[in-house]
RNA sequence: GCACCCGUAGCUCAGCUGGAUAGAGCGUUGCCCUCCGAAGGCAAAGGCCACAGGUUCGAAUCCUGUCGGGUGCGCCA
């Protein structure tokens, strides 16, 4: 239980007894009533909103009130001073000892530091990266990816039981063309001469393999074939191919699915249509003719034809939405409702990362997940925005000419996972994003990765040089020794377990990147202060005693960055080079 | 035309789901340092939170409208 949460169930007892004195009528509600460390930390260690809450359902107003519960909270052992501030503002000074007790306790509880039970055992599933098995990942797919996975080990540390899955979007035409792009690279094996890759086909070279190894396995007997003959075969060897190859990649920046759910297959066990015969039981399914959309220019045709539709209209969505087309084939929509129905049959919420191109179909989706639970299961969806490419300032140009990509894989072994994952979170997923291939490996200041990682590697390096001052690590620290500038940073330390819980709740997992950032910066601040006045460094060399316990500090403040990292992917360095 | 996202310091962005005097980095300005505890430090200036209403003890945050920017909008995926 994080600090502030034992304080708010301290708080809740107080209000307890209020209530019992008849200061407070039991039916008031507290679910605003919060306990948080205050902005300006000269304002205490702590502070409560709860006579502003409650002064109303009082009958009172909130300073009366405040002063009632001030002398309640005076009472408690760590607390040292009450004050009323502001518009009736209770804040709370604790005693130094809460805080050392603190940093013994994140020594303790290491990796375990910060975790929550928040999310309560419920079952979230996250969908994330599902780019069309077409090819392997570029860009574009990157930052989904990350924040999709950070966002899923946010979720486990919470206290949510994760499903990490990735939906295959093979049943549509582009995985048509997948196979022909694939057949004429077989052809192109077996010796002859395919010319320019038609526009419209795949031109990747990653074909080539796939191509060579059917033209092994199978000789010519496709190369002339009608096309109903081969088609099949080929576009489930490209499928298969291109979700090995999507799961290297996806593998290079540490991330796992657990489940890759196929649209062909759902629409071949019957899935999509029962889907649709229980939204057509509750009157959602009707046959219909969509309007003349409003993009169209006015001397372009448009024939209205009889589709298959749901109506989400009837939740907020601004149209009807085809599930069939006119010749009875599924549309997009029409598999993913199923296939988000399919998902909420394991899952308490569903929270999905998509491109920010797909705002325009998330209400849809989420109408038809409301459709189909009642309402049982919620539907977030993450918009990511696009990540643009530089180097040393000048836009990185990609030809339009498809295939010429920069793919996942260049960007990751130019740089690194662990600077591609953080740099990712260093921005709200849905505004877009600068990626410069220089700056990302500068060792600067103005450069987040470097300043987080580099307060990590001061500690480790710290930690290495302990002995050469006469400190045992192995000999208890004395943390009485810490003074308030030193607790100052136990302090921020010490909000992790929030801002966890802050991040994972609102699936925002950027959050950890910027408190990581500030953390560090307090370290380096208190580190740099040995520079002007030797005193102040962290390792003394006539003071073992005093070193040990500022060590100890450090250690914790390392065990935070460790922690955080991990959370969003990324190795802690020992050192920098 | 409609939907969604966004509008916060000169620039790039945070702002903990409604709290107190709105914060960082870059850039600017002024001091200090050139120490491997290296890959600089300290400080200052800089704001009508796009605009106008509303909700309430209290709004950058919630609701409505306006303006501005981005993205998308056929049975595509």
């Amino acid at each position: 239980m994080s600090l502030y949460a034992q304080y708010a169930a301290l708080l809740d007892g107080v209000l307890d007894d209020l209530v019992s004195e008849g200061e407070v009528p039991p039916e008031a509600d507290r679910k605003n009533v919060t306990v948080e460390p205050p902005r300006d930390p000269s304002h205490g260690d702590l502070a409560t909103n709860a006579a502003m809450v409650l002064a109303k359902a009082a009958g009172t107003n909130p300073r009366t009130l405040a002063e009632a519960i001030k002398p309640k909270l005076q009472a408690l052992p760590p607390v040292t001073s009450v004050e009323i501030a502001g518009p009736g503002f209770i804040n709370i000074r604790l005693n130094a000892d809460a805080w050392r007790d603190e940093l013994r306790t994140i020594l303790r509880e290491g990796d375990e530091y910060g975790l929550s039970s928040i999310g309560a055992n419920e079952r979230v599933n996250v969908e994330y990266v599902s780019a069309n098995p077409t090819g392997p990942l570029h860009m574009g797919h990157c930052r989904g990816a990350v924040v999709g996975d950070s966002l899923a080990r946010l979720l486990e540390a919470a206290g949510f039981r994760v499903t990490k899955e990735y939906y295959v979007n093979d049943a549509g035409a582009q995985v048509d063309t997948l196979a022909r792009s694939l057949h004429l690279r077989y052809r192109e094996k077996l010796g002859e001469d395919i010319g320019e890759i038609p526009e419209g086909y795949y031109p990747g070279d990653y074909l080539k393999p796939v191509g060579a190894i059917l033209a092994a396995e199978y000789g010519a007997r496709y190369a002339a074939a009608p096309e109903g003959e081969w088609l099949p075969i080929f576009r489930d060897a490209a499928i298969k191919a291109m979700l090995d190859l999507i799961r290297y990649d996806l593998g290079l920046l540490s991330i796992h699915h657990d489940k890759f759910a196929s649209e062909a297959g759902l629409q071949r066990t019957g899935a999509v249509d029962k889907a649709m015969e229980v939204l057509r039981d509750k009157g959602l399914v009707y046959e219909g003719m969509l309007e003349r959309p409003k993009s169209l220019d006015p001397h372009d045709e448009w024939e209205p034809v009889e589709l298959t539709l749901f109506r989400s209209t009837e939740f907020g969505d601004d149209q009807d939405r085809p599930m069939k087309k006119s010749d009875g084939s599924w549309t997009y929509f029409g598999s993913d409702a199923a296939y988000h129905w399919e998902k909420a049959q394991n899952a308490d919420h569903l929270v999905n990362i998509w491109g920010a191109d797909h705002a325009g179909t998330v209400k849809r989706v989420q109408s038809a997940v409301r459709a189909l639970t009642d309402g049982r299961v919620d539907l977030d969806v993450k918009l990511v925005q696009m990540v643009r490419l530089f180097r040393g300032g000048e836009p990185v140009k990609m030809s339009k000419r498809a295939g010429d990509f920069v793919t996942l894989a260049d960007v990751v072994n130019e740089v690194g996972k662990d600077v591609v994952r953080f740099m990712m979170l260093t921005k709200r997923a849905d505004t877009p994003l600068d990626f410069d291939f220089m700056k990302v490996v500068e060792a600067s200041k103005d450069n987040p990765v470097f300043y987080v990682q580099y307060a990590h590697a001061r500690i480790s390096s710290l930690k290495r040089k302990a002995g050469d001052a006469g400190v045992d690590l192995g000999v208890q620290a004395d943390l009485s020794l810490l003074d308030e500038e030193e607790l100052a940073l136990v302090k921020r330390a010490a909000q992790y377990p929030r801002v966890l819980e802050g991040a994972a709740m609102a699936h925002e997992p950027h959050r950890i990147a910027f408190f990581l950032y500030d953390l560090a910066a307090e370290f380096h601040a208190l580190w740099n202060r040995g520079n002007d006045d030797p005193t102040r460094r962290f390792l003394l060399e006539n003071n073992p005693q005093l070193s040990r316990a500022r060590l100890e500090l450090a250690l914790g403040i390392a065990q935070i960055i460790r922690s955080g990292l991990g959370l969003m992917g990324v190795a802690a360095t020992e050192e920098m080079r």
